[in-house]
DNA sequence: CTGAAAGCGCTTACAG
DNA sequence: CTGAAAGCGCTTACAG
């Protein structure tokens, strides 16, 4: 049933019915109620394709993921949130995978001119990156999780990084760590190498060398976390202390601990950086895992949130947070072994 | 630009810019060649709404996750699949995510109302699932990621669960086990079913008794896993085997029988059914973990392909699949000590 | 507070 | 092979 037929079959006008159903205010009370109540009799719903053309909204929300769509635990959490959030307003959202960052910047050209989305969601941003600077030349909203580098601002939301990785080389100092290792992320991106100022600032406030030895960088998965923390433990000095940068990262890592014959948080402390996933918690780990943690799901639904104040006008300066990171200490981190 | 102002530009009729940039064989084709080249030169693209009132194809495909989009690693990389798949087609996908099964139920009328897609994806079926009769009854075209019974016939894709559970036990049966134990998903799903039959029927052609208490079911997780088998090895005569119905289960589990004191392929065999997921590989874990695998991501790609077809008027019952599960030994697995 | 009508940007029968 | 025009189902300025 189309407004049409549902108008003729009320006896309102289209124009009446289309205004009770979307909220104005210019419609009569009891109207509004009568309108209600009869396409819920009679299960009419606004065409939301008619609706989009007509307002020319498209009511959507893209986000794109590279590597064919292999996205991670980390992109579920988030997506969860984001969807969560958005659904409460009925914008849609659109998922796209492509294979390079040259196709990324095609799909926000193609979604741009097909005008299929209202702004887009752009994650995991190099510290100078070039999707900024197109999407703000195509006129296409945006919002950035995580920061970068840009001529004119822009709508963001990323967590301190910096803050988080200083905390825990703090901690690991106290404890009387002085060779503490970094599994760290894709070195192009902002947060890894805010991560990494946080681990050499904090280390030279505690008096210790810095040795390049002592980091590594790579995808945050169970094999990449093995494989570096194998190649710290090989090195004359081997590390006391470790900091992964992801739970999957921490797993692999404690795999390498174990099969070196060491103890996890006796031998050798490890904190984890990383986010509450519903399936695998740090509190369920043997040791319980110390974290340096946040919510990339709440994080999700406040990006949300600010992509519909975008779409209502709000200036993009307007809409940048950052957020602090909690840090949770369990049985993984330990004092030095003398 | 619109249609109007792109065919005014090149001097030709919307009729015939359209008909040329949707591959429709009428236009000769020089016509056609001289269109597309000023496209895409000067960046027309068809605005897809518009495109999509005027076809009555919504060019969507939905899907709906309950528990507040809390999708896990399974989902993730079917997602990943099925968009790689829609995605050459044009095809977008809908994501919702929904609390309850009833707000499960009142998100397909929503979607079926306001027209917003074409067809939609339903996963994890129960035995008997009202989400079925209710499409079927909406007249919106769908694909089910599992199996399920119904009065009329319905188009689906399944795994083999049977024949993978059935196969881990008779692996583990020849290697001398008498008490395996099995941790499976929720009840009322019918992977749990199958892989229960699977469980029972190859232990009753072994000759072996059922012990009820040696089956255990939950989710997917970590902790889930960690519980149940915590419990199976506190009973007075614990398993030399279990299989895990994922990996993340499978984590949970290995960590019970560690903390037991137990050596997972020694004293304890371990089988996990699951998928390959780029962040966590079976081979990996130590000892490398035996499993039963299906790529979960292939199948997102052939459920896009099937909803195509869908599209295209094949019958629901011409799209009726039930892949095979592979079988890969690895070192988590090994005779029964006596 | 309500309604008639134009318009959103396409596709596609119909006519030539 | 090409074009003029109706139609998809809404919204919304304009008029009353």
């Amino acid at each position: 049933m189309n407004l049409k037929e549902f108008a003729a079959r009320i006896g309102l006008s289209q124009t009446t019915v289309s205004r009770a159903m979307s909220g104005y205010p210019e419609v009569k009370a009891e109207t509004r109620a009568r309108v209600l109540e009869a396409a819920e009799r009679l299960g009419y719903r606004p065409n939301s394709i008619a609706q989009r053309l007509a307002t020319g909204r498209a009511g959507a929300i893209g986000i794109v993921f590279q590597g064919g769509g292999r996205f991670g635990p980390h992109s579920s959490e988030f997506m969860g949130g984001l969807s969560t959030r958005l659904q409460q307003e009925g914008i849609d959202i659109l998922v796209s995978t492509v294979e390079s960052a040259q196709d990324e910047a095609a799909a926000y050209r193609r979604l741009a001119a097909s005008k299929r989305v209202d702004a887009v969601i752009v994650h995991t941003p190099a510290r100078t990156d070039e999707r900024i600077a197109l999407l703000q030349a195509l006129g296409l909203p945006f919002i950035v999780h995580g920061r970068s580098e840009a001529e004119k601002p822009f709508a963001f939301l990323d967590i301190d990084n910096f803050g988080a990785i200083a905390a825990a080389t703090k901690h690991l100092a106290a404890l009387g760590h002085r060779r503490i290792a970094l599994i760290n992320g894709d070195t192009a991106s902002t947060y890894a190498r805010d991560r990494d100022k946080g681990y050499r600032r904090t280390l030279a406030a505690e008096g210790i060398a810095v040795d390049p030895a002592l980091t590594g960088h790579g995808e945050f998965t169970d094999e990449t976390g093995f494989r570096l923390m194998q190649g710290f433990l090989a090195l004359p000095a081997p590390p006391t202390a470790v900091i992964a940068g992801s739970m999957m990262s921490a797993l692999g890592a404690m795999r390498a601990i174990r099969i070196a014959g060491l103890a996890v948080g006796e031998d050798v402390s490890l904190i984890a950086h990383d986010d509450v996933f519903p399936y695998l918690s740090p509190d369920n780990l043997v040791p319980a895992v110390t974290t340096t943690q946040s919510p990339i799901r709440a994080a999700g639904e406040r990006i949300g949130d600010m992509a519909l104040r975008l779409l209502q006008g709000e200036a993009p300066e307007a809409l940048q947070e950052v957020w602090p990171v909690e840090f949770v200490i369990r049985g993984s981190t330990g004092a030095a072994r003398s």
